[in-house]
This record gives structure tokens, sequence and C-alpha cells, in this order.
DNA sequence: CAAACATAATGAATGGTGTTCAGTAAATAA
DNA sequence: TTATTTACTGAACACCATTCATTATGTTTG
């Protein structure tokens, strides 16, 4: 009997449907303003059924970050791609403040924004570590070659990362304002990677 | 008569009353789940009298931003006095990184959170400004004396408070759960900090 | 085919939230 | 003593996340 299968799949594009709904929302709106009565208006179901697919409003977040987190590698992965492992580095990082950048919303959801009551740091841990790693991999080919002044891959990589999320974080939180105006913010935190990077090059 | 000015004193009074309640159930329970109605029963007052000392719940915020700014510098002031200018340098970073692992929720309010409506540019403006300059200053010390490989000041500060505000803000979101675990993730903050220091020395 | 069952969806109800504002009480001025 | 200004109240409004008894629908069994 194909109806459980078909019953099933019906299930997870519901799910699925929620979380594009939701997605586009949070986006849209931000997190905080957007109800999970907003959300049930938009894909035309009660409020209740969300709860038959999420547990809490805080459980809709983590599949969205769990997306995020896979929309950024794979950025990365289409962005940051030269064969000199230096010029990865570079491409890594301003794939990295650009993606904050043009998706402020979404780094939001990913970085910055608490969940109500917890975060969950499952997530984190899984869908963080992929990306953190092709960071790690591209320092460690730097390394190997000799191009930089790093000892430890994984505490230079915690270091660069640290460093564009500050860059990009601040600046989404108008963190920056006390910066000489003029001169736009955007170059400024490219200007400031890039600083960064001959800072650690031999 | 003395009578307006008795009442101006009471009212100010009465508003700093508000403020501490306020961050004192800030710092304990977080914004979010702090309600006017909490802080009003705090202080045995109607939820209507505080809004006749702040126009909302993020004008309160704001309130609470400046103050912990002050503390912020008063920190930098006691605790990074270093004559030898890197040496300060690394009191300050070590300085702020302690401020937020200490005080974590005061930290998240001053650079993480967002208000609900706005965020209030001016407070990070006015007060960030006073903190950052200590910074520069520090810095152009530094670059006066030679001692680093910096070319702009406000582009080196902008980089290392990036990267301290990066640290600490990514291990207040719990974002630092791909690390290897058993070292303990204060220590590799400050490791992170003296790496980026020792980058930056000539 | 009808009855029994399982699943999915509802939407009103609960206990919260920020904010407003007509009404009241107290202090001051006339 | 009366009038006026000021401070405060707390119920009311429109929202929120979440729960759950009820209803509707689809599926299986006798």
């Amino acid at each position: 009997m194909g109806i459980s299968e078909r019953k099933e799949r019906e299930k997870v594009e519901k799910k699925q449907m929620i979380m594009a709904a939701a997605l586009k929302m949070f986006l849209e709106e931000g997190y905080a303003k957007t109800s999970i009565r907003n959300i049930a208006d938009a894909i035309e179901y009660s409020p209740g059924t969300i709860y038959l697919y999420y547990k809490d409003k805080d459980e809709l977040l983590y599949d969205v970050q769990g997306q995020a987190y896979i929309q950024l590698l794979e950025v990365f992965k289409k962005k940051a791609t030269s064969k000199d492992p230096l010029k990865r580095l570079r491409q890594i990082g301003k794939t990295y403040i650009s993606f904050g950048l043009t998706n402020p919303e979404l780094y939001d959801l990913m970085f910055i924004i608490r969940a109500p009551t917890n975060v969950n740091e499952q997530t984190h841990k899984d869908h963080g570590k992929k990306s953190f790693d092709y960071l790690i991999d591209c320092l460690n080919e730097c390394m190997a070659k000799n191009l930089v002044r790093i000892q430890d891959a994984t505490l230079g990589s915690l270091q660069m990362w640290a460093t564009v999320h500050g860059l990009v974080s601040l600046n989404l939180r108008c963190r920056l304002k006390m910066l000489p105006e003029g001169v736009g913010i955007e170059k400024i935190l490219y200007a400031s990677l890039e600083d960064y990077i001959d800072l650690i090059t031999v």
C-alpha cells in the first residue's frame, strides 16, 4: 500500500511549505515581528496546524537556520574556488562579508538573534562545522605552503571568523556610526578584511 | 519657591529608580523576558506610570545601554592603564573580553540585541565613540612609537574591535560549539586575542 | 457498503505582552 | 476654601505563543 508513503510525502511537503513561508516572512519582517498567526494566514491554515509540524516557534527557527547554513556553504563552494589557497582565503572572507551585507536578515537569524527560550546547539555544531571546516582546510593549505604566519589552523580560523563576524554584526547593529562618515561602510569592511589578510601573510 | 525644584528632583529620582529596576531585571532575566508589568510590580507602581517617564520599552533600553557604555569606559580607565601603549593595547583587549564574559547579559544589551522597533543610533554614536576613542588613542601611540604594523589607527581599531566583539558575541550565542572540546572556551578567546596582537606588533 | 478507526485540521480559550487613556486622588496655587 | 495642575491608576485594546476539545476527512476492517 503506497498510501502511507504518499501521506509521509505530503507531511514532508507541508512541513517544507510552512518553513518556506516562515523563512520568507522572517526575511521580510524579521523573526520577532513574524507571528505564528501570520504564518498560518499566509499558508491558509489555522495556527494550531503549525504546531502539528513544529513543536514551537524556536523549532521553526532552528530549521530555518539549518537551511541558511546550507546556503552559506553553497556560496562558499561557488565563490571561493581559487587554486591558490591564499587567494581562496581572501575569497572566503569577501564572500562571508558579502553574504552578511546582502542577506542581513538571514545573517541575523543565523548568528545574532536568540531564540525566545533556547539555542539549539546541535544546529550550529553540525551545520556550522561544515562551513568552518571549509575555512580550516583553506588555512591548513596556506600553512602547508608557508604562506601565512599562523601556528594553529583552528585558532587562526576562529580569529578570522571572529574578525569578519565582528565587522558584519557590528555594522548590522548600527554600532559603527562613530566611524568617519562619507566613506561607504561596505568599503571599510572589505578594506578591513584585506588588511587582516595582509597581516597574516608572510 | 523650591517646590518645582524638589518636584524636578523627585522626577529624576523616580526615573532612575525605574531604570535601576529595569537594569536589574534585564540582567537577571534578559530583556525579552522582562515585561513592563514586571518592572511596575517590582517598583510597586502601575504599568501606566512607567510610560510617564519612558516613551516605550525601547527608550528604557537606550537608557540602560548608555549606562552600560559608561560602565565599560570606566573599566577601561581602571584596568588598561599601562604606560607602554602596546601593553595597554593588550590590557584593553583583555578587559573587553573579560567584560563580555563576566557580564554576558549586559554585553547582550549593548551590542547584540535589537530593540523591538528601532536602534537609537545616537546612543551608540555618542557613548560608543568614547570607548572607541580610548582604543584609537592607544593605537595612535603605538604607531607613533613604531610598535605596530598598522597604517590607519581608525581602521586598525575597527579591526581589533571586530576581533574581540566577534569572539565574545559568537561565544555568547553558543556558535563556537564546533571547536575542539576540553580546552576552556575562555582560554581560547584570550589566546586568540594574544595571537592577534602578536600579529600586529612589528 | 457501513461501521470503526486513525489522522489532520480547526479555532476558541488561556495567560501572557506593550501601550493607551479616561478617571481619580493628591499636591499646589489662587 | 476653591480651582487648577500634576501624578498615578488600572481597565481596556489589540496583539502574542501555545493548548486542546471538537470536528472533518480519509482509511481500514467486518
